[in-house]
DNA sequence: CTGGGCATCT
DNA sequence: AGATGCC
């Protein structure tokens, strides 16, 4: 077939005759997530506009009109597209972009908290649509459509003059019509309506890239750049591989691989199309040469894996120096502290527990990280969930500093440049404390969850289809008391309601069969039935106007984070939702946010500013003694201990603070254990 | 050769 | 535990 050559100019269009696909793949794996006898697979790529941008534009809707950039460290990680027409680009330093660009308006980004929020919503949404959704990264994601089409192609064959949505890689400008790629035609539809679905929902918009493989998808999306959509026909395959400018701009195809290659004489995708295989099994190895190659023609096999939620949390800060203990202990500290706060969010419990350094290198030695790793003690994974932070995070900065010093002599100098903590070995068991009400409930689950529990159930879908969430089914009935635990999954579940009304047209939600025709197909009925029934009211009437209004994530998004003064932060939350100011616009929607709104209202605003004093236990001269950055963040905690924000319901009280404040004793006793950390040894 | 994540393979 | 790759 070598549909590489043949630039077929204009005529003789007429010869899309023998393929079944642009290539035949040496492998058996083929239609991996296709039905058996299925054609072939239509793969879409979505891929976020200067995503990290986008949300802070919605934050703050007056940074829409400037130059904007998004800060990391010394760096403009990404820029908007006011800033992009005035030179700036993507990994510009903060010097040169300032340079180019004297107004450019600079935010901090260094928390990935809202974009990984924003994020994962985005997933969350197009998985609702159809459950073979993978994420690269946190603005792109994968969809396996294939299933979608040929429902679409059985309930309504395609017609004549069936057209594409959006663009189509077109280079020879030829005649092209729908109906000689109706799959294609019907996944640039479907395409269409997520990025609607997107747009109207979360507010966002992004490019989308239709083909027959991830490869392809990834590599067209981003030929209409902001927010459009180009389809891949696979006559095309062959001249948007061979437009690439060289390997590295293959997906795969990195750093190291292309140094590689480039010894071997490679620099084209052409040059690696045509090297003798032998060659490139000598340099790679067999398994890699054939994906080297196969990649260089367009083809990959590679399956949408249904991402699901993250594998391991971790938290990590960069600096140009750090050489001493007492700097390390109080960093790694403050970088357990928020990574055991999203732990808990999350639901399941770590099983192991990893430390990361970078050391300088004055010769550039590139990066290299050096990590130890261990397990991490039941009791103590419990207690991470528990709620009680630092009654978790002092034995974690135990643990953290022993791994420390498996890498860093104690007493020799050292000078980092990064560390990272990260939890990992995530077990979505969390036995008595309700694993179920977490927000990985709702997000479908690829591991087959090594449960420590006998699974009665032999359940194991076909393919990337979720299992039911865990946790046996009964048993935590009354969890929901507190609610602050389960905010994001209100949130979600608020977000995902009623998901295709805005998009129909074209025979609307398959993907989405919902057995109470108002609770979408991956709400776990259970776990909603277990939400107070004022809750379930809210929720499901909330939700229907709200997909008519056409909310954007940006009360979401807001509202959680409190950002400076931007307006509403007033902690009376009631002004708020009952009458939406007129001056920021995107909250404007209108009482029907109410229900969502409310427990992020009252999140926002309940701890502001009671300063307490010390618990009674804690030796003021011991605490006085510590890093301030401790004492700040302890001090933080305690105070976050006092208010027990409750759902008005009488279903189960949060066991939240459970008891008096057994804290106080351990923390003090930890504290001692803490303090080892600064007498030198 | 910058940033704060994530994943996979060895 | 590191290397590599992706954003």
């Amino acid at each position: 077939m070598d549909s590489s050559d043949e630039e077929m100019d204009g005529d003789d269009g007429q010869w899309r005759s023998q393929f079944t696909g642009p290539e035949e793949p040496a492998t058996s794996g083929w239609s991996v997530n296709s039905p058996p006898g299925a054609p072939h697979r239509v793969i879409l790529h979505f891929d976020l506009d200067c995503f990290y941008a986008q949300v802070e534009m919605i934050r703050d809707p007056s940074l829409r009109e400037v130059p904007l950039g998004i800060q990391q460290k010394y760096i403009i990680v990404t820029c908007n597209y006011v800033a992009r027409e005035r030179g700036v680009t993507k990994l510009m330093s903060v010097t040169d972009a300032k340079e180019k660009c004297p107004e450019l308006v600079l935010v901090r980004g260094e928390d990935l908290t809202l974009y990984r929020e924003a994020s994962h919503q985005v997933t969350e949404l197009l998985s609702s649509f159809c459950p073979l959704v993978e994420r690269l990264g946190f603005d792109e994601n994968f969809m396996d459509v294939t299933e979608m089409v040929e429902r679409r192609m059985q309930e309504t064959p395609p017609p004549e003059g069936y057209s594409f949505s959006g663009h189509v890689y077109n280079p020879s400008n030829a005649e092209i019509s729908g109906s000689d790629h109706p799959r294609l035609a019907l996944g640039s539809h479907i395409a269409a309506e997520l990025r609607g679905a997107v747009h109207s929902r979360l507010g966002l918009t992004g490019c989308a890239g239709v083909a027959t493989n991830k490869l392809l998808a990834k590599l067209v999306s981003g030929t209409f750049k902001p927010n459009q959509q180009t389809v891949l026909l696979p006559e095309d395959v062959g001249h948007i591989m061979e437009s690439l400018g060289g390997v590295r701009k293959v997906p795969g195809v990195g750093h190291q691989t292309a140094k590689k290659l480039h010894q071997l004489g490679v620099v084209s995708v052409k040059d690696l199309q045509l090297l003798p295989l032998p060659d490139l099994v000598k340099e790679f190895g067999g398994a890699v040469a054939r994906r080297l190659r196969n990649l260089s023609l367009g083809v990959d096999d590679s399956p949408v894996t249904p991402s699901g939620a993250p594998q391991s949390l971790s938290d990590e800060d960069s600096f140009k120096k750090m050489s001493s203990e007492a700097e390390v202990v109080e960093k790694i500290q403050q970088l357990l502290s928020r990574l055991v706060e999203r732990m808990q969010k999350d639901g399941r419990q770590p099983q192991t527990f990893r430390l990361t350094i970078r050391r300088y290198t004055p010769t550039n030695k590139w990066f290299s990280r050096e990590s130890r790793q261990c397990p991490i003690p039941s009791r103590l994974g419990q207690k991470i969930l528990s709620g009680a932070t630092e009654d978790a995070v002092l034995p974690l900065v135990s643990l953290a500093m022993k791994l420390f010093h498996k890498m860093v002599d104690g007493g020799s100098a050292f000078h980092l440049t990064l560390i990272n903590v990260c939890f990992s070995n995530l077990q979505s068991r969390a036995a008595g404390a309700g694993g179920k009400g977490a927000i990985t409930a709702f997000f479908p689950r690829r591991s087959q969850n090594q449960d420590s529990s006998p699974s009665v159930d032999g359940r194991r879908s076909g393919h990337g289809v979720p299992p039911a969430p865990t946790g046996s089914s009964e048993g935590s009935e009354g969890e929901f008391g507190g609610l602050e635990r389960n905010q994001s999954f209100f949130e979600t579940l608020l977000e995902r309601t009623d998901i295709p009304r805005s998009t129909q047209g074209c025979g609307s939600n398959e993907a989405t069969r919902t057995p109470s025709q108002r609770l979408p197909a991956d709400v776990d009925p259970e776990v909603f039935g277990a939400l107070p029934e004022e809750i379930q009211k809210e929720l499901l009437g909330s939700a229907h106007l709200i997909s008519s209004t056409c909310p954007s994530v940006a009360d979401a998004l807001r509202l959680p984070t409190n950002k400076p003064p931007k307006t509403f932060t007033d902690s009376e939350g009631h002004k708020f939702w009952k009458d939406p100011s007129p001056a920021n616009p995107a909250t404007a929607v209108g009482p029907e946010r109410l229900a969502g709104t409310r427990t992020l209202t009252e999140r926002a605003a309940f701890p502001p500013s009671s300063d307490r004093e010390l618990p009674g236990n804690v030796d003021p001269l011991v605490f006085s003694q510590l890093p301030l950055g401790i004492q700040r963040e302890l001090r933080s905690e305690w105070r976050q201990q006092k208010p027990v924000l409750k759902v008005p319901s009488s279903k189960g009280s949060g066991r939240r603070s459970q008891g008096k404040d057994p804290k106080a004793v351990g923390g003090s006793s930890q504290h001692n254990n803490l303090l080892k950390y600064f007498k030198r040894s």
